[in-house]
DNA sequence: TTTAACATACGTACCGGTTGGTATGCTAGT
DNA sequence: ACTAGCATACCAACCGGTACGTATGTTAAA
């Protein structure tokens, strides 16, 4: 039988993800992670030294890298700012089974970020990368013509990932995917109202 | 020896609320709830019939009450519409501990919605009654002028909402009341922003 | 042979909930 | 007015189950 270390640990690491992601990190059971893999429990602690320490690897390695995935890659690519903004807006993942299951950065927010100041630090970290990321983007635009000049970048970034989370807790309450596509629609909007007066679309004038 | 009844439901629910407020629905404990209160785990046994009982009595009781007081009922008076809900939003407890709590609605629906339909059930409901309550006032002031014609009332309630809810995670997650602050000075931008064009203050033209 | 990578079994603490029991207040019948 | 009898409001002890974590044993690869 040959040992696959780094493969256990990456199982282990994506069972526990869905796991905190479904019952928060308090209520996440390492059993039910352990059932999920048919790993044992020897080889959970072999591989992270504590409950915790799962937490923050999940936290570091998963949630970290979707928001990389989702919205900062996409917003290094060339491109009118605002359309760029608009295509990742859109592109978050809509089904019925992603809204009601929500956002894993907002559920671990509201249920560690008072609890656990190591937790805190690693999710605020992703948060404000985030923002950056939309900020960077927005300044690139206005230097470009493609935002408005009196647009505050930092300002608007915060807008931005505030109404996002908002809109997600609506639905995942209403655990309906309409209430989640008509808050994007909003969204949309309102990133369209950051374009220069009079300019539609990129490169086009109304 | 009298008996208090009443009062010792009242003191179980309140401490209810401040657990689950700090810990969760799942991750509060029933003990920690006695030990606040003195009270007995029979006693508590005996006004609740069990600890989902007591969540929804937390939710129906405390969370809805406060939507109500904070929002429902200063929407209820005379003025003009976009004062009113700016007024409101100013009213928010700002406080260093209110920030770093957050708002119980927003950790309940996180947590919960999708675990437990009563749960969300009764969460809903809180919501729909505070975005509808949005969009009354709203109408109200599209008929007096106070409020752009071209606005749609249900979606700018639910936008105010997704904002308040989504600035509320970003500050709790910073556990700072700053970010908070920043947030609601852009939400009263944008809610002015709902002024028919030139009006910049109620019965005033700009 | 050494050690990385597990497996098994168990320890301790806490969980929500139930139990049998008690003391008090209320009410109906005389 | 008195009291029997019932409902209310509680209490202390305890239950089975589950939680995270650990100690020790085993196996396969180098």
């Amino acid at each position: 039988m040959i040992r696959h270390s780094e493969r256990t640990r990456e199982r282990l690491l994506q069972a526990a993800f869905c796991e905190v992601h479904r019952s928060g990190f308090q209520s996440a059971s390492i059993d039910s992670i352990l059932a999920a893999t048919n790993v044992t429990k020897g080889a959970l602690y072999y591989h992270f030294k504590s409950k915790e320490a799962l937490g923050y690897a999940v936290v570091e390695e998963k949630i970290a890298k979707l928001t990389r995935e989702r919205w900062l890659r996409p917003m290094q690519g060339e491109g009118n700012a605002i359309d760029i903004l608009i295509g990742v807006v859109r592109r978050i993942p809509a089904s019925p089974q992603d809204v009601r299951a929500g956002c894993p950065l907002l559920l671990l927010s509201q249920e560690m970020s008072p609890l656990d100041e190591k937790f805190r630090k690693r999710l605020e970290r992703i948060f404000l990368d985030w923002q950056e990321g939309i900020a960077t983007l927005l300044r690139k635009g206005k230097s470009q013509g493609t935002v408005r000049r009196d647009l505050n970048p930092a300002e608007a970034a915060s807008f931005l990932v505030a109404t996002v989370e908002g809109y997600g807790t609506l639905a995942k309450n209403a655990q309906d995917a309409k209430v989640w596509k008509a808050g994007i629609r909003n969204i949309v909007g309102w990133l369209r109202s950051l374009r220069p007066a009079g300019q539609l679309r990129a490169g086009r004038l109304a």
